[in-house]
DNA sequence: CATGAATGAGCGTTCATTCAT
DNA sequence: GATGAATGAACGCTCATTCAT
């Protein structure tokens, strides 16, 4: 039977699994040059990158990817799935080491940029409409946005930020802010992102 | 089925028109109705709809619109040019009205991004890095940035806002907060927009 | 690039009319090469041969291909419609001239088993239920179906065949028992076709 | 392509195996689960049914199908050995009991139709020119063919129908007419094929 | 000048078949 | 032997772009 096809989610297993069929171990060896070809392929040519380069970059057949990755999100999530959970499990451990909730989010959301605007086009296809990303669009919300809405709920009950602002429309406003052609001098998503920030910080008049 | 039409030749439209000047008023009609059609393509299908749509839909060929636009955004660039004058224009006018310039910057940034949210696919083509955008990018810096940049200055000046910002990264971070798709009623870019305004009015903090 | 299209050729073109466009007189060479090599591919890899190998025979892109024809349905209609209307028109004349209904009948079927066997797949594209031969299906029985019908009928009114058997499970029938690798001298569906015209006639036992 | 390999017809099969080697008990066993498997999954996707999915169904991996069949017919073949046994098997004992050859052939046919129609698919691929089911029509041919011509004579001898049709043609003709959709009301394989045994019954007539 | 027919690169996707483990 | 991962040919289809008419 095929073994596990838990997609996108949880494949992660961390927990000290015995290599059921030593067929595994070829396997995943090739899973992980198939994510690192991946990943070089997606940050020279986006996510969207076709199929066949990647495969080529791999070095192996685009069939290959397909029985590992049926879709391209589940490509890209695994790509980039442990950065994801890196973010996800920052956000607690940020909240308890912080001089303050508000230090907090802003901590973590330079961790959620770097995460960004290093992956080119990631945040272009979390907006996208491309029925292909709904997959990855879902695992990155499911997983990052209770992070970030704990993160908001603790800096607004602390007073230092105004209530009024979703958790969903922060990180989407963020995510846009960092598309673009990567390293534009004359662009520089954190700035903005920063003056987000202060846009939210407590008092305010008109 | 085709209906057996062929057969001689069609010694072409000899209608007696004299047309002192015809061949320009033609050329001028023919691109109203190109620019028309385009518009109305563009509402429903994106600044990305094939260009063979935009042809059936003015009732040309395509050959007529790669002559008078070369590229895609020559085309977007010239459908649009009424309303980006009108935004350009009003920069100035409206810093001479407004009851103070960052009341003027706020109210022209809405007029700036009431064009962008209304233009399907606008936003995302501005920051898109398809060649074939290169133009559009181009046109749309060169009217509005200096009209920008002259209302951010005026506020710096008025001490309304922190300076420190330039006019081509609030722009592009605006273009990009109205990025995606549209109408989503968990996002509403004027929301971060604003805020970010607010970001650059706080008399410092950080 | 395309090397010489330029065949000689005139398609006749028996009404005189006028040529709208003298473009289409390319378009309609066109049409001919492809319809010629559509024809001959059919013959050697049957009606399911790839887009691309009939492009190829006709030395046209394939996308001239799904211009004319936008569906591979289309394609085989329209190689065959004027064998299928010839099918079509001789039913009337058949049984006017004929020296009796079940001779036109007979007669009839001839042309259509004709039809059938000569063309390699097509029977069995007739029952497949490959969705892109829907608008096939329904072309053939449009035009056939009736013709059938009427001639059944006559024969049956006329006493020399027994009622009950409906023009479309016969053409049907006669459909399936042509289909096959092409003159295998053990299979002849004349022969069949015949026997099932006299198990139709008139006095039967059990 | 494979050279010779030709098992379809007699894979072993003796019933009463002593598993002297567990090895062969095992293999055997696997056969039998994998026939199961492959009948299963012909019920519902046909005879061409993708190789993965009756291995999955089987729970046993590709490459076991392939040593066990080695080409699609085999498999094929192999599933329906026993149903093409009882057929073969029920021509003589038919001949025996029934009233008449020809009430015998009848009888006959009605099992072989019966065969064909609830196989989906299979009609269909007795007559394909695909090569992988080259075997599979050998393997029909030699088992079935005797039997039938034995019939045919039979009735032929008793003056209850003509004589001039090959078992090979009619075998042919009636498998054809099983081809189709399965169960489309207004096509009944039965019907036609009663037609078909009629106008084999007819003293002469044209 | 305008037209739109033609081109063909490019992409996603499927699946028979091989072969290292 | 059994497994199923890997391969890659093959196909349908879309659309930007060119160019003969």
């Amino acid at each position: 039977m095929p073994p596990g096809r838990e997609s996108v989610v949880s494949t992660t297993s961390q927990s000290g699994e015995v290599p059921a069929r030593s067929k595994r171990a070829d396997a995943l060896r090739n899973q992980q040059t198939l994510l690192a070809a991946a990943a070089e392929v997606f940050v020279t040519s986006g996510v969207d990158a076709p199929i066949r380069e990647i495969a080529a970059k791999a070095g192996v057949g685009m069939g290959t990817i397909y029985r590992h990755f049926p879709t391209r999100s589940d490509l890209v999530g695994a790509v980039y799935r442990h950065q994801v959970e890196a973010c996800a499990e920052a956000g607690p451990s940020l909240l308890a080491s912080a001089e303050s909730p508000l230090a907090a989010l802003r901590q973590w959301i330079d961790l959620f940029v770097d995460f960004l605007v290093t992956k080119h086009g990631l945040a272009n296809a979390l907006q996208s409409d491309n029925s292909g990303f709904a997959a990855l669009h879902s695992y990155f919300l499911d997983r990052l946005l209770p992070v970030c809405a704990q993160l908001l709920d603790a800096a607004v009950n602390a007073g230092e930020i105004r209530p009024g602002i979703h958790a969903y429309e922060l990180m989407r406003g963020i995510g846009n802010l960092c598309i673009g052609r990567d390293s534009d001098p004359r662009y520089d998503p954190r700035r903005l992102v920063e003056l987000l920030l202060q846009g939210l910080q407590r008092p305010q008049s008109s």
